[in-house]
DNA sequence: CTGATTGCAAATGCTTTGCACGCCA
DNA sequence: TGGCGTGCAAAGCATTTGCAATCAG
């Protein structure tokens, strides 16, 4: 949970209102906060889990409006829903900064790894283009576990994942 | 909507059997039937579609009872659940023939199209390895168009998504 | 017989929506 | 002033679950 770089949150406030008002619609404090909580950290997070971060603030904005605003954000591509298994919509706010990156998914401690590869991107758009089709998106998912796990009977971040309390994969039950 | 090589229900429905008996848990008509529409056709289906196919032949269970089924064929790995970016669960029951296919979803009318590679599931585990990790699954997800619709107006997809009264996929509104 | 399975309906959990009021342009 | 935006509560939807009756082994 380290936080972003500095004036991340401002580049997308910015950015939202840009799109905002080419659509003709109204810049509203909730908006601005709700942008700046999305994209104050850079982990990934669901609508609830935006929203507790509003209520932590103590931000004078309801679970409607952070969900519409999270509509307007993955419309405006600052935010992308992403597929982590989960039976919750799981949104990533570093697609503006590694504009292809894929996700590493631990199966034991659900811990989620992002990462780059030029020759995956490059392999992939060879493929779809072989099959007839011209590349928009890709998105790869990868599920595996710690070598050191398996091989030492401990996870660091098995144990991290404790600490931080944060929900194990649903697929582990 | 071509139907499957002829057996293959067969196999699934005696595969099934013998994870159940491994189990304790016990056969019956209900899911034998379930399996046998699930893997009558190749195509990937929602559970509300699995259920449309229940009626349809007039096999007589539930809604409940089809959810219920498809949690069992999940979990003995004779369905997998895969994201095709709808708000609903998909289920595949390809992955028994083709144990480590990928998807490609035609962004202009939402066909989907399986592909293998070699050396895309080759490059895959090397980067997930030199991240220190043991690879148990990945899934990739391509979304495209096709050339003919950007080069000539149409879309022969396009055409057979409509006749087939297909949904398309709830990213295009 | 005994406990797993089923059908039904109610409950759940996430997300969307209708509506009246308030606020931005 | 004209709408857009907001909050609230209600509605929606897919999925799960409690329970009594039924059925498989």
């Amino acid at each position: 949970m380290r936080s972003r770089l500095p004036g991340m949150d401002e580049a997308a406030v910015a950015k939202l209102d840009d799109f905002i008002r080419r659509k003709g619609l109204r810049r509203t404090p909730q908006r601005d906060a709700i942008v700046r909580l999305a994209f104050s950290e850079d982990d990934h997070f669901t609508s609830e889990e935006l929203f507790d971060r509003v209520r932590k603030f103590n931000i004078n904005a309801s679970r409607a409006t952070v969900y519409r605003t999270i509509s307007l954000l993955v419309e405006a591509k600052l935010l992308r829903e992403i597929d982590l298994g989960g039976d919750t919509k799981t949104y990533d706010p570093n697609f503006l900064e590694k504009p292809s990156h894929n996700h590493l998914v631990c199966i034991d401690c659900g811990k989620v790894i992002e990462f780059e590869d030029s020759h995956l991107e490059l392999l992939n758009d060879c493929l779809t283009r072989r099959m007839g089709f011209r590349p928009m998106s890709q998105s790869i998912k990868i599920e595996a576990c710690c070598e050191r796990l398996r091989t030492k009977g401990s996870c660091p971040n098995l144990i991290q994942a404790r600490l931080s309390k944060k929900r194990l994969p649903a697929r582990r039950r």
